[in-house]
DNA sequence: CATGAATGAGCCTTCATTCAT
DNA sequence: TATGAATGAAGGCTCATTCAT
């Protein structure tokens, strides 16, 4: 299908749901995006046929940011340890400078209105950014576990620090420590 | 006289709310809840004042049946590293065997309408629980960090992993003890 | 632009509620009222936020129709007694062709729905027809008394006629006549 | 049927439900009013088999009440207007010492759920005081009228002076004046 | 008789979606 | 394409009434 005519209303209505999945969950009302977003109601149908579609073009699109972010100036030359705590900077400061999306793509995450393609190709993103740290299993310096079951430790430990972190933003430094050093305890052969 | 409250309806109610929390969020509608415990609507309100009153109790409910379960046979006067492999494999083991109960708990935790007291009184169930680990900080065996900190680990680890085991239910072994590895590399001093 | 409100749905409304309103009080269901009307039970919400706004509006609407009948071919220039007779005429005659209205505008005004600012604005349509009357104290004609309490007056004995006129409608010719004598002798200066 | 066991939970009830009605008019609940009178809420129904049953009841209470009160000391022997002054002040004075139960009688009288018969049986108390009434008629000093007109005029303008009391307790005895100025004005003959 | 649990219709309001303009 | 009026299915909750105890 053709592109709709304006891309600055698709984000906006994008910009306006991330706010209110993050305040409200995904029981945001269709409503007030579109409103926040400076559109009318039934714009908002124009450019997203369903509300679960938007729900869900979000999730991918913020997956996708978020992606973006973690893989820029990723040192795809040094050790292991430092790749990944490269890694977890970023998802860390990802985290933090971006709460609202941070709390929308979690909040999306949970939700039932995901499908199961839309969290496949969610997942699908990390792959090449997996690949490059699976190459750290042959030093032998990582714990032998499934790419996709480090990733997942590496996600949750992550979140678990982030929603500490904006319950009591002051502790955000000393978090983020604890938490590399949980992760990398996690991950690394004894 | 008249007919006495119903523990056997409170009971279906809860058990109910908990099936359909778990697979639509605290978005079920008290009707469904209230049909699927084979009572009318209106009695639901007979035994919870409002619907989030039914959703507070749900949660500290849930945390209590959880907190029960943790605590048996608990090997008080083992080493700190045994200790903290009873508790995983017991947290692992309920929320094998109750995924509906474990997936209401998680969406419940998550969402706005459980109060600060509800989620005091949750956090406080397991306050004894907390001492009896906090022991092992005074062996040097686990890594100085705030107690709070450590349960986070354990409880965003073992969500995870049931996470995937759900999706995977044969693998639930293997992810039970890599979950368990990480879980050790993640508190314990190296 | 998208399809503008509709007047006409409007006043549907309004007269909906006023024969709903006359014959079941406040009680009268959203519902029933949007069915009278024609439209859906939403569409109601859509010219009315809640049913306590389209309450006061409906409060206001009708004051001000009937207060429109009672100024029209008002005798400026006429005696104090002529121009009372007239309003007493109006009043009876407005209640007797609208029985329906009459029955609203007594139980909205009755009610604790209206607004203390709904009733400041209903009260205040009748601002200069007081004042016009209040110049016929100079004259010595009438019994000074504080002007409200005079329309009070007025207003009671009205009410009182046109219930008894709308129990027995043949006779409403004589209470007409009656209402006047007393009213001019509960108000004129013996 | 036979008077049922206590009068006193009658009473009770009676009293619950006129404080009820005069706050919250015939929408006040049974549950409110059964908790009130201190008695389950089943209970309310041993007493009265339906809710407006409980209303017309209530109704009659307090007129039958309202009658009473009014038909005490009446001078019998004195002149009309006397008569008539001693019926305004005692109309006035129940008013005030009993704002609730005038209050409900209001509410009653303008609500739909009084049935014909009640209404009937209701103005039928008056029958005898009006007749006492009556022979003023006879001395020529009152304007020639139907009796229950003339009835009317002093209940609806009482009505109207407790109103204005009720709202500024201050001024009752200026209204309590000015009030029967008005009456005994809209009852003589010129 | 007294009690209060049980019921389900009904209430007001919200909301995703459709469609006339 | 963009708009927002129109829709009617839920949703949570209240309430008069019934009935088991």
């Amino acid at each position: 299908m053709a592109r709709p005519l304006s891309e600055e209303k698709r984000n906006a209505l994008l910009a306006a749901a991330t706010d209110a999945v993050a305040s409200s969950g995904v029981a945001a009302s269709t409503l007030k995006i579109a409103k926040d977003a400076g559109v009318a109601e039934g714009t908002l149908f124009v450019y997203f046929p369903t509300k679960d579609e938007l729900l869900n073009q979000l999730y991918l699109d913020l997956k996708s940011e978020f992606r973006g972010f973690l893989a820029a100036d990723y040192p795809a030359d040094a050790g292991i340890e430092e790749q990944m705590q490269h890694l977890w900077n970023r998802i860390i400061d990802w985290g933090t400078s971006n709460p609202d999306k941070r709390k929308a793509l979690r909040q999306l995450s949970v939700s039932e209105k995901i499908t199961e393609a839309s969290q496949k190709a969610g997942h699908a993103m990390f792959d090449d950014l997996q690949a490059m740290v699976e190459k750290g299993f042959k030093t032998g310096i990582l714990r032998e576990q499934p790419i996709f079951f480090l990733g997942g430790v590496v996600q949750t430990l992550a979140d678990m620090v982030l929603e500490m972190a904006s319950r009591d933003p002051a502790k955000t430094g000393q978090y983020k420590q604890l938490g590399w050093e949980a992760l990398w305890g996690a991950l690394a052969r004894p």
